[in-house]
DNA sequence: CCCCAGTCCTGCGGGC
DNA sequence: TGCCCGCAGGACTGGG
């Protein structure tokens, strides 16, 4: 499942189009139901094509396209959403293509198996609205080592939950929650008030370390085949795994 | 503030 | 080879 490295590597995946001008955004027709994209397909098309695409980036585990004007296309992949610039896995649930004015550029894809993702295009408002500092919490290789701390000394539940909670930190999931905390050998049920400031450190080195390293890496690919890099690769992180 | 169950959707594998 | 069901666990919502 995509979380903060699957999600970076797909971000450094899609690196090539920036500085690219889009030329047409379609849904692909598959047999399975469509992906949400909000707003509407017509309004999506109007707002994104003609758009320069100045810079990629990510909040937690969305990846974003910097458009010329202001506007942001926000790709959220959710359990099995995939950003590519090369062929699918299977052309049955391929959901979104973007194609870029340059006839040579290899288009933009997503696909999604569950289908649980989606597409949004914002403005800079909506944008601070849905991905602000409100709604999702400083980035979990960006969090200061104190930061951390205070966020889970704050909260009666068990560490594992609240680092799966967003807005206490952006980026982890299940996986590498279970991972980090066996790096930092803290138990998962372990309450976050009860956590002493080494351990809270232990769990801020085990973080860096752990997501680092799968970045390195290019993410995990599980026995299910749904997570590949953008070019549908394979990542390798899985064969380093040790509680997962 | 926190927790839990339910929702979105599809494919897979266990049990029979 | 075939059905039924639980499961994967990301984000969100409604009720307690």
């Amino acid at each position: 499942m995509p979380e903060l490295p699957e999600v970076e590597t797909m971000r450094r995946g899609v690196e090539p189009v920036v500085g690219r001008r889009i030329a047409k955004v379609a849904r692909t027709r598959t047999k399975v139901k469509p992906i949400q994209i909000t707003p509407s397909m017509r309004t999506f098309t109007r707002r994104a094509v003609g758009k320069k695409i100045e810079a990629t980036g990510r909040v937690g585990k969305r990846l974003i396209l910097h458009l010329s004007g202001g506007d942001r296309i926000v790709i959220e992949p959710r359990m099995t959403g995939l950003a590519l610039l090369a062929d699918p896995p299977d052309r049955g649930h391929l959901r979104f293509r973007m194609e870029f004015e340059s006839p040579g550029d290899s288009p933009l894809l997503y696909w999604d198996r569950r289908g649980l993702g989606l597409i949004r295009l914002v403005d800079s408002k909506e944008f601070d609205e849905r991905y602000g500092p409100e709604k999702v919490g400083p980035d979990a290789l960006m969090i200061s080592a104190g930061d951390l701390q205070s966020r889970l000394q704050a909260t009666r539940r068990a560490v594992k939950v609240a680092l799966l909670d967003q807005r206490l930190t952006a980026g982890v999931g299940n996986l590498y929650a279970s991972e980090l905390l066996h790096v930092a050998r803290i138990h998962p049920a372990r309450i976050g008030k009860g956590l002493s400031r080494l351990e809270c450190a232990r769990i801020h080195a085990a973080t860096r370390e752990v997501l680092l390293d799968a970045i390195d890496h290019e993410g995990s690919t599980l026995s299910d085949g749904t997570y590949r890099n953008a070019l549908n690769q394979d990542g390798s992180y899985q064969n380093l795994h040790r509680v997962y």
